[in-house]
DNA sequence: TCCCTTGCCGAAACCGGTTTCGGGGATTTC
DNA sequence: GAAATCCCCGAAACCGGTTTCGGCAAGGGA
């Protein structure tokens, strides 16, 4: 009769069920089931009694048992690629925090797995999808060609992208307007002055590598500068290869005077680069970059940057998987904010010439035995 | 017939169930579940047969229809809480890594949840028992009374802890020796010559920081050192904090010459600290640290810290976890690891004795403007 | 007054597994 | 040779929900 109460023998509890409330108001159980998921055939005053008592009695669905029915399990999968060094590291606590409470609210669950390659994590997504144990996904760092997305669209299973990709059928996504950041960039550098600006772009095997070097060109356009390929440095996604590309740059015959780095990490190796030659960010070079990671504000001068807010996407992004897989068309899902721009020290008005700058560099080289290949 | 061809007419593949494993054998649903499971009951041939053909049909139990009956769904539950601020940010990717690397090798999952207050937390801790999303949980950062500790004893919740408590009973955990790396700290700094060595502890609701502040005491007594209850510094979790406790010991009558600090991050502050009063860290003064940030590297110098693997911890966690939910008793499930000591430039030989340290922050605020309240 | 809707809810099947119970056949025991 | 065991496995109940189907009563139209 009871259910709150202590088992038959044991000391355990054992749960309230459906069949506890429906025969605590006389009703059936498909009644309480039909009147708690909104069912249109129930009578408003026998909805609101068995939510009433489904709340007294302190009912909850088990979703579990749910979902053997509805193949529903209200959990939203969150596959990582986590590699041994530095991924995206900082972002990450704000982006969970910011799915997982956004998952909370709706009362669905998240479930996350990490793997270290690419292939596993594919591994890994197919597994929760056989087992069921993610109604959707959320797929962060998206791919210009992503595997993940054919192995969800081929198995009509739902997604919400954290970035765009170069098919957009089926696709849903939230992202951040990149483009609109390394734009901005050019342009205000071009205000201060600096004629030579260059970019130090991120992988291409990532969309918005493509997208930066886009806003990058538009924005010299803007400006009314020409643009010149050999500005594009190599691509960097960690701290040395910045380091790299920026040197590579530094030794242009015309060099710039200001660099917007697609990433943060690429920026931090730009100071690096700048100090091994004697040259001082925010006076002799000015760099603007993008991510917003908290060591740029501890560099020293510290780093202008157009931050994500990574809370902010992954709530968003929790959203709207949920909506999708409830049904909502992939087209009607799909959403870009806007970057904010972190003004720090690192970007300044020119103050020596691309041919000053360039003589400053030979200068160092003929004071200092040449130290060109030390970041092996 | 069949199950993992083509629905009746949908086009969507229709999953093989166990009915589908069994009628391809011949035999019934209840024969292929009890060979799958391992039962006494079933003859060794049944057992293989059933093995080869689940296996050439690609047959998945589905977790939660098992779990409908058996209670258990093969998840692990962790709930985070990660304040606005700066909190355990860098370790959280490996820490997961590891979780979730080790859960998947067993062919569990890992429920994760993420919460601002300590309050929110045990509520989402509550609503995952109630809605059976973990069958166990993995307690992070445990606090001396840890409420978190007591909800999972009442409700006889299977966890482990990722660290140690005040009350151990019912509790199991991995934890790292840090009482260890503080003594170890003391006397490698006592051997260096220090004779002044102060601690900055760790907030005193973190069971951990006791343990660290008796390491530091048994690290005096090994070395011979009186234990100056002044060379406590008040606690600090955070760079500003860590700051301000370095500020207060400079500012001592008989100043230590070395500091050992609970966390890295208050470490770091004692760097900020250090540099306002002229102080050069690694010459004037010595620190050393604890957790391994990647920030310690970045610093100038390095930081000389005791490192603790995460993503080793956290796959030790969840093996122990699931250990513990199959039956294990907790007091057989307790492990501890010892940190890993990174030489980094941040410890030398004392160049100043006390009294002349005392004398460089004097002549120091003689000879500038006092600033001392400015991290207010 | 009669018939046909319409609104509301009960009865029962169903989802995909697990577990209890019992029974048939082979083997052992006396 | 009959009875008692033991080894396997089938039949069916069960877990806690959802969903289909159908029926009863009230309301509406002729």
């Amino acid at each position: 009769m009871i259910g709150t109460e202590r088992a038959d023998g044991s000391g355990r509890q054992t749960r309230v069920t459906i069949a506890d409330v429906a025969s605590h108001l006389g009703v059936t159980k498909s009644t309480v089931s039909r009147a708690l998921n909104g069912y249109p055939d129930i009578a408003e005053g026998t909805r609101l009694r068995v939510a009433r008592a489904a709340n007294v009695l302190g009912y909850r669905p088990l979703s579990h048992a749910q979902a053997i029915r509805t193949g529903r399990t209200r959990s939203l999968g969150l596959v990582l690629q986590i590699d041994s060094e530095d991924s995206a590291r900082p972002f990450l606590a704000d982006f969970i925090a910011g799915v997982t409470q956004a998952a909370s609210d709706a009362t669905w669950t998240v479930t996350i797995a990490a793997e270290p390659t690419e292939e596993k994590v594919r591994e890994t997504v197919s597994r929760l999808i056989e087992e069921r144990k993610a109604d959707g996904f959320i797929l962060p760092r998206t791919l210009c060609h992503d595997p993940r997305v054919e192995l969800l669209r081929n198995q009509e299973v739902a997604f919400v992208m954290f970035g765009r990709t170069a098919n957009p059928d089926g696709c849903a996504w939230y992202d951040i307007q990149g483009e609109d950041a390394m734009r901005d960039a050019v342009k205000r550098l071009a205000e201060m002055g600096h004629t030579r600006i260059a970019h130090i772009p991120g992988g291409a095997q990532y969309f918005y590598s493509h997208l930066r070097i886009d806003g990058y060109k538009s924005g010299l356009a803007g400006a009314g500068l020409p643009f010149d390929p050999a500005l594009i440095a190599p691509a960097a996604m960690t701290r040395n290869d910045g380091a790299q590309s920026a040197k590579h740059l530094f030794h242009l015959d015309n060099p710039p005077t200001a660099i917007v780095c697609a990433v943060d990490r690429a920026a931090l190796g730009v100071y690096e680069a700048a100090a091994d030659l004697g040259l001082k960010v925010g006076e002799d070079i000015s760099v603007i970059a993008y991510d917003g990671l908290p060591e740029g504000a501890y560099a020293s001068p510290g780093l202008t940057t157009y931050a994500v807010d990574s809370h902010a996407a992954g709530a968003r992004l929790a959203e709207l998987l949920i909506d999708r897989i409830r049904g909502t068309a992939p087209e009607e899902l799909r959403e870009l904010a806007p970057p904010t721009l972190i003004e720090r020290g690192s970007d300044r008005p020119p103050t020596l010439t691309p041919q000053e700058l360039a003589q400053r560099v030979i200068d160092h080289h003929s004071k200092q035995p040449v130290q060109w290949e030390d970041h092996q």
